[in-house]
DNA sequence: AATGAATGAGTTTTCATTCAT
DNA sequence: TATGAATGAAAACTCATTCAT
């Protein structure tokens, strides 16, 4: 469907051995795993096809994993990993607080564009109550940093006359990463009910200009 | 888990008098099942579940559905005239373009906390692609009455000078329906991530607070 | 698949009250059960597709016939009434015993070649052992009255120099409904081994004219 | 019911030592299958008795075999290969054509006396249109050697003198193996129509007697 | 006579997981 | 580390039959 479907089928060619890998084994269980639940969601997804499109023994997932459980939390948690290093490579402090803001939109629309499986994962993840997320040892540890800094450019912009006062930095940091993320989960259905394709790159760039468009003229004195 | 968890329990009192009342026996079953797929999924949901909470013997749901899919469909279809109709009852026209929107955009919060099951619903279907609802006979007729009354209101309201100009209506209305749906939809991963409890009453307060604030904020000329 | 495939589907333009007309009723029943049962055996046949084809409720396949078993057994004796009756109509008496034997076995292939339900369903009941023909009450009474024509016919083809003696007529009987019998049962099997289509016209003419040979050398003196 | 019945059940006293033999799991899967579809036909077959009978989890069928249609071609195929190792043993090359032929009679009427799952299996094949012998990639290179033998045979008759011409040897091939093959099919129903027990030794060495005699008199100049 | 709802036992198949090697 | 066989519990769906009207 998207354009990573197939990107964790192993190359014909090589026959894979990797029987003294396992460094290799784990990480294309995690990758074939990520698709496998992103497309199924963690009641539909299949251990079997997981370990067939890892193109290794199903009983590695076991030994690698633990269980399905273990499997999908280390999945959630290489997703959190991947935003949270991508939002570490921004370097949103050194521009005006306008700007910075606009890019940090700009920012969690493209990230989601570029890792659908990120909303999708989500997506189901959040039906089961974030079960997994919530028995993870490592996600509560990995807010965001963006918080504190959205903190520091409300302040800073509310000084320089660019931003009206009174603004909750974590409201507004939900509200940019659900403006985004709302554009994707549910283009589908809105697709559907509109009957018009909201998913097309043309589609996309309207909904991402008017997401930047309402949230920039929001922070407005 | 919610307050209308056990709401679609067969009472013990009155015996299921039915075995002759099959009105009675559908409705029964339709409201088994919604709770079942919103809270699991539909390839969490189980068949006997639904056919258990309803009281009714399995059967008969493929005696009075078909199968699983066309009972999930019928699920979304009422799930979808539910919406329609409390937003039928809305009557925003008589009311000034500020108020409008504004009382748009608390429906939009409020009808989302009176039924999570919406949104459990909702966001399971979108991560399979909307595949009922498009194969539905009705739905993509049941398109929302409220852009063509946001198209309104936003004109007669930048006419009022009460609004900015150059907005899209269906992506203001998605936008609306967005900020709201984030809010319930992603609040336990967010909840658990940010290490406090963001569905609380108090906090749901809060945020319904922030979504019109943000909106009406961004709508002045 | 043959010509009388759909012969008792309903007609769409009359919408089948027959509320009144048992009779009419039992008949479809009849009709559409000899079809299901030769398409698929006696296990394989459903009663709710017998019911539909019939274009009746199913209840009445209990209230006519019993249950699934006696049906069968009445489309067993209505197929053996149909070719007994055909028996009857042969009229070989007045013919030279040659004739009389020729028109027999060219009588019991054209015989099975138009009703091709006879032989499936016969297929299928000989696998259980003739269990149900077993238990009826009518036909163990139905024996064919050709074997008696045939011992007659042989003697006087013996005496008039025409066959060899020795003869047992209850077994040249047998052959010379197997050599039919087997050209149709066994088409399916014997075409996909050979690799050519065994059941067409031309193939069938062939083997007919093969079956009457084969019998009429083998009774010379 | 026959006297083959229960031959595949395990013996009790060797306690299925394998969990670690899959080559005799295999084997146990593909017996019990013979014997339960020959007995209930393809559609009245279970996979839980088969499973059962062999004394292995249902789950293995799936595992070897795939579904209920792959292990019945199994069969299928299991069957054919048996009967063809059988006629490559035959060796009728060195006789005379008479001996030859009668020699041919005999085995294809012994072959099914001591194979009579052969029979039941390939009549519910038939009724289904041998389904699963086109879909076999083996089946149709199987075909048997005989018909060539049958043809040379026939030559080197008619050459000598013995056998009349024109005889097609595919043809007799048919009515040879039809002959024999329902005198078993079909002896159910034929014992119950003519009131007397076919099925006996007694009665199957006259049916044997009568139709080698039928054919070698069929074939005199 | 006729209907459609209802039932309970079953049927194929699936699936996460463990065992033996 | 890796493999494929093996397991038991359950899943969706089916089916002959009966009930209430």
């Amino acid at each position: 469907m998207t354009s990573v479907d197939n990107a964790t089928i192993e190359p014909p060619g090589e026959p894979r051995r990797g029987r003294r890998d396992p460094e290799a084994t784990r990480d294309a269980l995690l990758r074939a795993a990520r698709h496998e639940f992103a497309q199924n969601g963690f009641a539909g997804a299949r251990v079997d096809e997981i370990a067939a499109r890892a193109g290794v023994n199903k009983q590695l997932v076991y030994h690698h994993y633990g269980d399905k459980d273990a499997l999908y939390l280390a999945v959630l948690e290489s997703i959190y990993a991947e935003i949270r290093a991508a939002e570490s490579a921004l370097h949103l402090r050194g521009l005006p607080p306008d700007r910075a803001i606009r890019r940090l939109i700009e920012f969690s629309f493209d990230h989601l564009a570029r890792f659908p499986d990120f909303v999708a994962l989500l997506s189901d993840e959040n039906r089961l109550g974030a079960a997994h997320v919530r028995r993870s040892a490592k996600l509560p540890a990995m807010h965001s940093p963006l918080v504190g800094m959205v903190a520091e450019t409300l302040e800073a912009g509310v000084g320089a006359g660019l931003f009206r006062p009174g603004l909750d930095p974590m409201q507004l940091y939900i509200s940019i990463a659900g403006l985004s993320y709302f554009s994707f989960s549910n283009a589908p259905t809105l697709s559907a009910i509109f009957g018009r394709d909201l998913s097309t790159a043309t589609a996309m760039r309207r909904r991402r200009r008017h997401v930047v468009d309402l949230i920039m003229n929001s922070l407005r004195p």
